[in-house]
Parts: structure tokens; sequence; C-alpha cells
RNA sequence: GGGCCGUUAACUCAGUCGGUAGAGUAUCUGCCUUUUAAGCAGAGAGUCGAAGGUUCGAGUCCUUCACGGCCCA
């Protein structure tokens, strides 16, 4: 801790060191694991919060609760503490006739941030508090570095970030929004688990990368020394599930996207995938209301939440419009301006954003749907029937195949979910995977990888099946009403902290 | 990758026109047996993100860099 190397102490840090050896060398174990804990304070708040002062002195029993002492106000002979365990806060009334002078002196030299255990009954104060009365206080676990302001608590976000064990101690809409992010994931589980989903775990290693338009990270191993990607989706594993004959699947877990961070990006996110075997993407997009509306009426208490501001109905059922629709009736376009290559350039030059000479049109009109769409559709909406250009995994429409069965869900202006009824045409697939081969030879490193397997796996026949996909994170975001995600992910990815010796 | 903003005590923040570094909380000392942003009196605590530059003099002005935030790509 205090060798050459490390960084010079603070004053505080000091002064908790001197504690540290002074309660050392009286004899107190500073880490001890002999603590017998035998209740929670949220489960002994709720049963007494009720309880007036009388009742609780009736009431014989003793307690024994351990916490991180959050504050204290300390007088001569006698202090109150808030001592905070992973339920709840409660105040510690400490005496020294009570647990003797001796162990007050020792008291006396325990923090705030010190993890605690205290054994005692409970009594109501002058101001009704509910508070337990130490009968004797011990050190459970003593902290060397002082906690953040009481009042103003934790804002630095950096600090947050990093230190989030800190974040946690000190903020309790932290907590929170991890515990309701818990809950959510359970809640899908639920959901799907009770609509015959089966979850399975499909590899995040994958030798061809598949499933989704980005680029991946690149590892290695080394007792095959064998190139292997960090999957970007898992798609094509749920899909060659459906060959063996699962009917119905879903995974949530990580993917990897080696792209910029921003206030929607993190490189690993968090994603549900399920697929429905004899379904389509209609029938996705009914379940799907379905879901989101359970999931905010579980969470909120409702189905209208306010995101940022803004109130978002996730009651009932949502627009939908195909993507040429949304172009003209939300994007303001005519025909003439998006059908047309040459214009849609044109156009695009004009917005201000670069367009690839070869770019097909259907990652144009997507771009075009990006800027002029996507930001306007606050209220959730279905955009259905994307070009097959940018949809190489999606079933082609019966009555129109440049377009596919499949649609994209909006909310807050960004994507939350991505679904189609699947391709399971071997042939038709492999002509777009060579599609896509093409574009990556060109430049296109976000381009789909050719995955012969797959191929053989569809050519052994697929059932027809609808699948989704659905940005947890961002549905996090929503529910709970975060402006950014790393608000929602534990341990957001940073540079490396400077200046760090530990 | 580009633009803008931020980085000052452990935390939250001030710092005027370039002239000796400030407050609140926290900490330490003393008093204090029902407080809850306890109180009163006193004290200590700084690589002003880093490195250069301008200047008699830089937290403040200029340049570069690092880290973070927001927006754009």
């Amino acid at each position: 801790m205090n060798d050459e190397q490390s960084q010079p102490l603070s004053q505080l840090q000091k002064q908790r060191l001197e504690k540290f050896t002074q309660l050392k060398n009286a004899g107190v174990a500073l880490y001890p694991n002999d603590f017998q804990k035998d209740a929670d304070i949220g489960e002994i708040r709720s049963a007494h919060d009720d309880w007036d002062e009388d009742k609780l002195v009736g009431l014989k029993l003793v307690f024994a609760v351990a916490g991180r002492i959050m504050s204290q106000r300390s007088f001569g002979k006698v202090a109150f503490l808030h001592i905070q365990d992973a339920t709840d806060q409660i105040q510690i009334f400490v005496q020294r006739d009570a647990i003797g002078s001796e162990q007050y002196a020792l008291f006396k030299k325990m923090d705030i941030g010190d993890i605690v255990g205290v054994v005692g009954g409970l009594f109501r104060t002058k101001t009704g508090e509910l508070t337990v009365k130490a009968n004797t206080v011990h050190l459970v676990s003593k902290s060397l570095r002082p906690l953040p302001e009481k009042y103003h608590g934790l804002k630095d976000v950096e600090i947050r970030y990093r230190q989030r064990y800190v974040d946690l101690m000190v903020n309790p809409r932290t907590r929170e929004i991890f515990q309701r992010r818990t809950k959510m994931i359970r809640l899908l589980r639920n959901f799907l688990d009770e609509h015959g989903f089966m979850e399975v775990e499909t590899p995040m290693m994958q030798p061809i990368p598949g499933g989704a338009t980005a680029k991946p990270f690149i590892t290695h191993h080394k007792a095959l020394d064998m190139r292997l990607y960090m999957r970007i989706a898992p798609e094509l594993y749920l899909k060659r599930l459906l060959v063996g004959g699962f009917e119905k699947v879903y995974e949530i877990n990580r993917n990897f996207r080696n792209e910029g961070i921003s206030t929607q990006h993190n490189p690993e996110f968090t994603m549900l995938e399920f697929y429905w075997a004899y379904a389509t993407y209609e029938d996705l997009m009914d379940l799907t209301e379905k879901m989101f509306a359970s999931l905010a009426r579980a969470v909120t208490g409702g189905e209208r939440v306010s995101y940022q501001g803004t109130e978002i109905n996730l009651g009932g059922a949502w627009r939908r419009l195909t993507f040429y629709e949304s172009l003209e009736s939300i994007g303001g376009l005519k025909p003439e301006q998006y059908c047309d290559p040459d214009a849609a350039r044109k156009l695009m030059f004009k917005l201000g954003d670069n367009v690839q000479v070869n770019e097909k049109i259907g990652k144009i009109q997507a771009k075009l749907f990006d800027l002029l769409v996507e930001p306007k559709l606050i209220q959730p909406h279905f955009i259905y029937h994307y070009p097959t250009d940018i949809s190489p995994l999606s079933r082609r429409n019966d009555q129109n195949p440049d377009v596919t069965d499949r649609f994209e869900l909006f909310i807050a202006g960004r994507e939350m979910a991505n679904a189609f009824s699947e391709l399971n045409d071997p042939m038709d697939q492999r002509v777009r995977f060579e599609e896509q081969v093409k574009e990556k030879e060109a430049g296109d490193e976000e381009a789909h990888f050719m995955d012969e397997d797959y191929i053989r796996a569809l050519e052994y026949a697929m059932p027809p099946a609808a699948g989704e996909g659905v940005g947890i994170d961002r549905l996090v975001m929503l529910l709970t009403d975060s402006p950014s995600i790393r608000e929602v992910i534990l341990f957001p990815l940073l540079r490396p902290e400077v200046n760090l010796a530990l």
C-alpha cells in the first residue's frame, strides 16, 4: 500500500492508517470473519416501521445487523450512526454507558465507510426514528479511504464509472437502476419461458462472425492457433437450432462490436434474441407489444413511461408503417427523391453525409431514414418492409422481392429491436452472402462473411420462422429514464486510468 | 475522427482585470447523553490534470498532450 511506488497518501488516508494501527495494536481484528449477522435491515424496518415505542420496548428481541457506516452524529458519550446494508439503512444509537468505556474508546476509532456489526434491540428516538440501540459494536472491515460527501454525494461521472463500487455505495439511484435492470432481465426470461421458449447458450467466440452488419473484435486461440471473433450476434447459431428441431429458442447475453462509443453504444452490450418457428414478423410485432407493455407495467407501474421529459405510451397497438411510407410521411420525401440512386445520393450529399460511389440504393435509403425519420420516432413505431439490399438474412416479401418481411422497432428516436421472417431458402441465402462478400472485398468492413456451414444447415431445411433481437441496454435506459448507456452498464468501457498506482 | 465544454483539498464547488489558494462537507483537537445536512470553538489539509511557452509575476493568457462529458461523423 505505502511502498515507494505508490502515490502519496492524502492526509485523510494517513489519519485512517493511524487509526488502523491503533486498533491493531489494541488487539482489534480489522478484517474478522466471525460476525454472525442474523437480520437484514430492510426486513427489520418493514416489520417494525409502524410499531410505536411501547410495542418496541415490549419486544425483547435482539438483532445482529451489519453494514457500512454512512454518517455519524457524535456527542461526548453517545453517538448516532446510519449503517447501510444491501437492503436499506437504519440508525444505530451507541451509548458509552451501555457498551462500556473501553469498547466506546475503540468505537471512537471507527470511521464513516467502515463496515461494522451491531447487536442490539429496537427503540424509537425522540424524533420517532426506528433505531437499533447497540449492546455491542464490532469492527467488521476497516475502510482506509474517505467516502464522498454526504449531502452532494458523488457526481463526477468519471469516478462514478471507474469506481462504480463507490457510486453504488453512495448513490441510491445507481443501485435502483441496476436492481431494475436485473429485474427486467428476469421478467423477460419469465415472459419467454411462459410463452414456451427455451433458453440456450451459443458461442461468443466464433470462427466466422455473423448475424449482423458490424465490425468484430478479433482474438486468437493459442492451442489451436486459430483466429476467433467475438460474436457480433448469436443469430446464425440460434437458427441452426431451429434446423435441429427446437422451435422456440432465445438467448440473453453479450455481443461485441468494434465500433465507436456514444451515449447509445458500448462495445459490449446485451441483446435478447429469440426465434419462433412457424411464426412471421407480424406475429413478432404482436408479441413485442405485449412483452414491452408487461415489462413497463412490472417495473414502472404503468404503460406510460416518462423518458427525459417526454411521455411515451407503451400500451395498446403501436403504429406500423412501411419503410418507404415512413420516408414519405415522416421524412417528408417524395418517391423521386429516394428511388433514383443519383437523386438519393445527391440528397445525402446535401444533407452533409458522404456516400460511397458504389453504395447500393437500399443503403443510401437507410442513411436517409437514419437522418430524417429515426429521430422523429418518439412513440413506438414498427417500420417494416426494409430494402432487401440491407437485409441479407431476411425473407423476401412474397409480393415484392426488393423488400423483406422485416421490421425495426423505434422508441424515443432510437432503434430498440430488429426482427424479420427468416430467410430459409439456402439458394437465396448463398446469393445474399455472395453479395455481402463482394461488398466486403470492396472495402466494407461491416459486410457479412460467407458462412458455408450455415448454408449447409439450411440445406437440411429450416422451418419457416421469425426472429427478433432486442437491445437490452437501450430498453433499460428507457425504463430507468437514463440518458446514457453508461448509466445502465455496471462497468462501461473507459480508457485506462492514468496515474493509478495501487 | 471533428467541434464544444470540463479537470482547483477526500467530496461538492467558488476563484473578479494576470498580483500571497478559498468555502461547505469530511477529517483532527476541545466541549457536549436523543441527533439526523446535530451544535459551539479551534486546527490541519493543494503536483490548481501534465508538459512547454508568454510575462517581473500564470489557477487565470497561448501551444501541445492526457482523461472525461455532450454533440456530430
